[in-house]
DNA sequence: GCGAACTTTGAGTGGACGCTCCAACTTCAG
DNA sequence: CTGAAGTTGGAGCGTCCACTCAAAGTTCGC
C-alpha cells in the first residue's frame, strides 16, 4: 500500500506505536485514537496504510512471534544451553516484544486463529529444542527428546511470565537450573 | 446487595454466565449484553446485584485465583508429587477455571492491580511448594528450596498453557517428569 | 395478608469506538 | 517542471458500549 518513502516511514511509526501500546496496555487497551495519537498521524493516514486496526495489531503480533525464534532457517547446530540463553536474553532484553509474545500465548486460549499461529511457532521450537537434546544425548529416542524439549520450554515460558510480572525475579539464574553442567550425564534435566 | 433468596440465585446465575464467557471468549470478548443474555436476566437486575461489569468479572477472577490453590489454610503436609498432581487435575478437569487462571496471569503483564493479586497468589504457592521440597530433601537451604519450587511451578504453568492450547497434549505425562521417583535422591529435578 | 424491602424490566442516555470520505498537499518518474 | 500517484488530516457516520431510571412485580418477617 505504501509506495513512497514517506508512506513507509509513517507505516513504521504506526507499527512502533502499536507495539509500545500493546506491550504496555495489552490488546484490549489499544484504540485507534491512541495509536494515531502516539504515532502523530491522522486517522486517514492510518487507513491509507492499513486495512483495519486489527491488521496493524496482527502485523505486530506476527513480528513478535518471529522474534522469539530468530534464525529459524539457520543450520541449527545450537546447544540446549545456547537455546535457553537466547530465550532468556529475549525475555529480559526485548521485554516489550516479550510482553507481547506472552500475551499472545494467553490470547491463544480464546482465539482459535491465534491459537493456530502460536501452536505452529511452538512446534517449530519444540523440534529445534529436541534436536539440541538429541545432539547432546544421542541415546534419547525421538519421543524422549521431544518430551524433554516440551518440559524445558514450558519451564522457560513459566519463568518468563514470572520475570515479567515480578521485576525482582532473576530469570537467568533460574533458567540455568534447566540445563545440566557438561560433566553430568543428565542433559536437559533440572539440576538441584 | 442481594438479600432475598431469588436475588442470591440470580447473582449465582450471573457469575456462572460470566465465568463461562470469560473462559470461552476471553476478557475482551465479554460484554454486558452477552452476560445478561446468557444468564437470562435483565440489565437492571444485573446492576441491582453488581456495581459494574468489572465487579462481576473481578469476582470471577478472585474465585479462579482461589481455586488454583485450595485448602490453602490446611496444615500443608502435601508431598511435591501431590501438589503437582493437584495442579494437573485442576488444569485438565476444571478447564473453564483453568483457562481463566492462565488468562489472568497474562493480564498481569499489563494491569498492575491484577499483577499484584497474581503475585500474591504466586508467592503463597511458592512457599507451599518449597516447604514440600524441603520436607523431602531436608538438606536443601531455604533459598535452594524456593528456587526448586519456582522452577517446578514455572514448568507446570507452561505445560498447562500448552495443554489448554493443544488438545492433544498429555499434560499429566509431562508433569510426571518434574517429580523424581521416590528412590532417587534428586527430589524436584526433571527426570530424563 | 400487610407492607416495607427487595427484585425485575428494557427503553433511553451519553460517550467511545472503528471506520469513511474527500479536499488539500506532497512525492518523484519522466 | 509537470502531473499522476501517493499521502495527509480530521469532521462526521453508524454502531455498540456500560450504565441509569422509574414503574411494576415479588418476597417474606411480622
Amino acid at each position: 500500500m505504501a509506495r513512497y518513502r514517506v508512506g513507509l516511514e509513517t507505516r513504521e511509526r504506526i507499527l512502533e506505536a502499536t507495539r509500545t501500546l500493546l506491550a504496555e496496555d495489552g490488546i484490549d487497551g489499544i484504540t485507534l485514537k491512541r495509536i494515531t495519537a502516539s504515532a502523530e498521524v491522522g486517522v486517514g493516514s492510518f487507513y491509507n496504510l492499513f486495512d483495519s486496526k486489527e491488521a496493524a495489531v496482527f502485523e505486530v503480533i506476527r513480528q513478535a512471534l518471529d522474534a522469539v525464534d530468530p534464525h529459524r532457517d539457520s543450520p541449527g547446530g545450537d546447544t540446549l544451553a545456547e537455546l535457553v540463553e537466547a530465550f532468556v536474553t529475549f525475555m529480559t532484553e526485548s521485554s516489550t516484544i516479550a510482553r507481547i509474545y506472552l500475551q499472545i500465548a494467553g490470547l491463544g486460549l480464546t482465539d482459535p486463529a491465534i491459537a493456530k499461529r502460536v501452536l505452529r511457532s511452538h512446534r517449530r521450537r519444540v523440534h529445534r529444542f529436541a534436536a539440541a537434546c538429541r545432539r547432546e544425548n544421542p541415546s534419547l529416542s525421538d519421543e524422549e527428546a521431544r518430551e524433554q524439549a516440551e518440559t524445558v520450554m514450558a519451564a522457560l515460558t513459566g519463568l518468563g511470565l514470572t520475570a515479567l510480572i515480578d521485576p525482582g525475579f532473576d530469570m537467568r539464574a533460574h533458567a540455568a537450573r534447566l540445563v545440566v553442567r557438561p560433566e553430568s550425564a543428565r542433559i536437559g534435566a533440572s539440576g538441584v
